[in-house]
DNA sequence: CTGGATCCAACCAGATACTG
DNA sequence: CAGTATCTGGTTGGATCCAG
């Protein structure tokens, strides 16, 4: 409770700081669109259990382009959460591993999934009552 | 540490749930397309600071158009995160207020920005470094 | 095996105008 | 005030082919 309210005061520091700018940088925002884009969280969740090759990491979560695996990957190594090794074999080896940046998100990730976890059936309940509830169509 | 592991683990065993069949249900995806996208948590924290009226947040987040404010908060309100009262009056008014399954929210989303507030300038300077390395192009 | 490059379809989201 | 409706450009992301 009272970690979410330091957080809820600074952000409304941010917010007042900004003012009308909103175009200025925002951590939060920043690192948001980071990790809240469909595949980033998910990365790092597979990469935390272990260190994995490009086509591992492909086999573990099928349904990702080869091209959004590549991009996921740069984005992420770029901001420094996972390192790239290359290994001049052939055929060319490449492993990802999770960086000590990308190791203390893991904790407030695991609180979010917690969360995800324990509310979903609110969640899911919540969506059937909204669903439902205003044209109430049987059909 | 610990709290970190237990969710590695149990996202582990999701995904050997899910085995190759991905479109299955996964809450943890579910509620993260939620909470990811470019306004939710934005909005979230708006609310959690004190409940308000359609312009008031639309004055509070300059830089959403009133169809993606309309949109994001009828997603909060299905998903039970927030609610929705309306005050017969003319002009009509409209308050919108954070439902306890949204307040729930604020513990693991205040550990989120806390990660993001404090490792923001590890992000920022491995960028640079990730821009500057590939060419060096100094220009 | 690990990607890069290209083409293209689908969806998203902003601008604008209109309504109760 | 609190939205809805429509149009449209821009981005996203899948499919496919190619390369080291």
């Amino acid at each position: 409770m009272s970690s979410a309210q330091n957080a809820i005061e600074r952000f409304s520091r941010y917010q007042r700081q900004l003012g009308g700018d909103q175009s200025a940088h925002c951590a939060v925002r920043d690192v948001l669109d980071r990790i809240g884009d469909k595949w980033s969280m998910l990365m790092i969740m597979e990469l935390a259990t272990r260190s994995q090759r490009f086509s591992e990491l492909h086999r573990a979560i099928p349904d990702i382009s080869k091209r959004m695996l590549t991009q996921t990957l740069r984005d992420l190594e770029r901001d420094g959460l996972i390192t790239r090794h290359v290994f001049p074999t052939r055929p060319p080896t490449v492993e990802y591993r999770l960086a000590p940046l990308g190791q203390s998100l893991l904790d407030p990730m695991a609180a979010l999934i917690d969360w995800a976890d324990r509310r979903y059936s609110d969640i899911h309940a919540a969506r059937v009552r909204f669903d439902g509830a205003p044209g109430d169509v049987p059909r």
